[in-house]
DNA sequence: AAAAATAAATAAACGCTGTATATTTACAGT
DNA sequence: ACTGTAAATATACAGCGTTTATTTATTTTT
């Protein structure tokens, strides 16, 4: 047998060499991604997936762009299913909303921001409007606070220099933002990430999804620090 | 040649095997750690490395250890060199050296915080003292404040049940320790992760060693809302 | 309808990896 | 000097990503 007929075949052969990969990091965890394992599953030749990835890393930044969209997905209904004028509702939805994610795509989470696979080099350009989608509900949110005159900057300080021209590049992304805003809103991204990834690490102990007092108590402490009254 | 009179063997060849195990990750990344190149620099044969090393993941491990050795070097210097009733000083002298190390040696950092070797499971049970050593300094100077009555810890919930068995088995590597100051510390030591892992894996734009307007502000933030006066 | 062109698959092979097994030999203890 | 042990090599295996050449199903052109 050389080349099944159409009948045969898999349709969407693409879309079915992502879903086995997910199938296979999700079951035996990113680092074991394997494109003959993949094609061993999909019942073809590992050199056929080259027809539809250029190599094994085109294929692992594809699927980050998957996870990263995802996980915007998430982010941007917590945004929106909080009524608009509330915005400490919208706030808390989205923080819970990053959490949430985390736990129940833990092997997403890790693709995004550990580096699990052996030796992948990431292709920022291709990933970064996903990225920065997925970014953009908490952005927005710190900026609508910033708009209503409700954000606490008092003690924050002027941006510096290499900075600014780092987040020129998300301001494309995103409707006008304020500097200050982006400085608030990665403070805040920093401090639900630590938490989040450490204990996706095993480097805190897992609370489950309803047991979950040292990030509530994050959450509730960014509000008392940068939302005014 | 079938084995090397002593004179021209390496003396100490596990020392030699880790040494060129970490001149490989700091030059190519962790992910590229390969038990054949080391024999090549070493001018020895793979297999000869499983006679110090059971497999590629012992290694690994002992690797790791070595890292967490390292941090907790930094960490416990930091705190010793603050004059010991400067108690403000030494947090922030914690605080900087999370920083500078992880800056230092991002390759160890990415070892430790990461998951960045291929099929490497980690050995939990072995890395844990070395683990809980570089922690504890951070621990102790919280432990301090908690002592000194000068720990605020008025809105820090309480702590559950699945957290008190995690906590208890650093508690032997600690001297004793408060539930409350376990908290407050996970918190800092969550917080500081945040930044620097975002930083050190290029979400955040790097501002040097002097540059950290944003890493400042988190150790202030850290100050203001944890400790009294 | 036949022929030519294209696209998608296979087959085979290369060099790399970690690792297991058997073999050799330098060295230590008696 | 002999023997036993430990540390190295040699060889081999299976798996990996990837490259090249080949085959053939399908599409396009004549």
């Amino acid at each position: 047998m050389v080349r099944p007929i159409k009948k045969k075949q898999i349709p969407n052969l693409q879309d079915a060499i992502k879903e086995a990969a997910w199938k296979q990091i999700t079951e035996f965890g990113a680092p074991a991604l394997s494109l003959r394992a993949i094609a061993r599953e999909l019942k073809i030749t590992a050199p056929a997936i080259y027809n539809y990835f250029p190599d094994r890393d085109a294929l692992v930044t594809a699927l980050i762009i998957d996870a990263y969209t995802s996980f915007g997905d998430w982010q941007i209904e917590a945004r929106d299913s909080a009524s608009s004028d509330d915005l400490h509702n919208k706030l808390e939805a989205i923080g819970l909303a990053y959490r949430n994610w985390a736990l129940t795509y833990p092997q997403r989470y890790q693709l995004i921001f550990g580096t699990p696979i052996p030796g992948y080099t990431a292709h920022r350009e291709k990933v970064f409007p996903s990225s920065a989608r997925s970014i953009s509900a908490l952005f927005n949110v710190v900026e609508e606070f910033y708009a209503a005159g409700k954000l606490n900057i008092d003690a924050v300080p002027a941006v510096s220099e290499t900075y600014k021209t780092h987040y020129e590049r998300w301001r494309t992304y995103f409707s006008e933002i304020n500097p200050l805003s982006v400085f608030v809103a990665m403070i805040i991204w920093a401090r639900v990430h630590g938490i989040v990834s450490l204990e996706i690490q095993g480097n805190l102990p897992s609370f489950g999804k309803k047991g979950d007092a040292l990030y509530l108590f994050e959450l509730n402490s960014i509000s008392r620090q940068f939302i005014k009254e």
